[in-house]
DNA sequence: AAGGATTAAATCGTGTGCGATTTAAATGTA
DNA sequence: TACATTTAAATCGCACACGATTTAATCCTT
């Protein structure tokens, strides 16, 4: 028996590539995210209070695929942080809004060199600027496809 | 100002699809590794343990982008679910060398249904065969330059 | 052979992810 | 209006990830 079940190759698979890609994007982001005192998961939650201002808990668990047990904790540490508030909604106590601090909004304007200089770390001509953007095109429909997947 | 700083929007990055897409296909892969009794990452060792045979933390690590500080513990739990032995090397001590027990090996036979379930579950005529094809050959050539950048 | 440099695992602490459950508020319906 | 149902956060426990450090073994150079 030559090479039984190459179907269960390392190479052969979709999510592998895509969990390691992950992280090691990740890794890429890190030292920048490091000099703003903030993590990659609380980037992104900057991310969508700087693009849709003041969110509900759920709703930014919506844009990012991620649910109250994991955004609580990481929300309270950016609260500790002084970079949001987070208050109970009056019209609905159930809900908890996340609004920005002063100190929050600033931090866009550091936050906002970041894709550049990650873009520039990347001149690498073995992926050509065509190739990525037809890559995300695909990346962005997968996304869709198993959000659909994973809710029924 | 209508609208400050698009190379913030979720929509524009890479990185952020790439997260979100990873958590979600394990996740779509989580009942059935249920079944077998273990987790994502734990399956990924098995499978480089099926497709390489007898290997060091070490080679592990380097197939699955994972150190020894996640590793060790991950692999403590594969030897208390009886599927993998850890023995120091007697040729060098530093390094521990991660074999398959029988019900490892036998749990191959499970494993191998899972792929071709999880590609049936993704019938899904949004995204053709050829264009998953060259999404993997990008993602791949993607996880070798970020791979360069990281360890640089 | 001695001693510093390197290497492989392990350990430690912090921060996610997430399934499952709990709590409390709002909603729907008899 | 009562009361079951639904909904939004929070809580809990477990398993990663990973930077930083520690421990022990091997290597390298003189």
């Amino acid at each position: 028996m030559a090479n039984p079940a190459p179907e269960l190759y390392l190479e052969n698979q979709l999510c592998f590539p895509l969990y390691a890609a992950s992280r090691l994007t990740t890794k890429i982001y890190t030292p920048f995210l490091e000099e703003l005192g903030i993590t990659y998961p609380q980037y992104l939650v900057l991310l969508t209070l700087w693009q849709f201002q003041e969110q509900s808990v759920k709703s930014i668990g919506k844009r990012l695929f991620l649910e109250s047990n994991t955004l609580t904790p990481l929300l309270k540490r950016l609260e500790q942080k002084n970079l949001i508030q987070r208050i109970r909604s009056k019209t609905d106590e159930r809900t908890v809004m996340i609004t920005l601090t002063q100190a929050g909004m600033e931090l866009k304007e550091k936050a906002v060199e970041i894709p550049k200089k990650i873009v520039e770390s990347f001149h690498d001509k073995i992926i050509s600027e065509d190739e990525i953007l037809s890559f995300q095109k695909t990346l962005f429909k997968l996304l869709n496809v198993l959000d659909k997947k994973v809710s029924e």
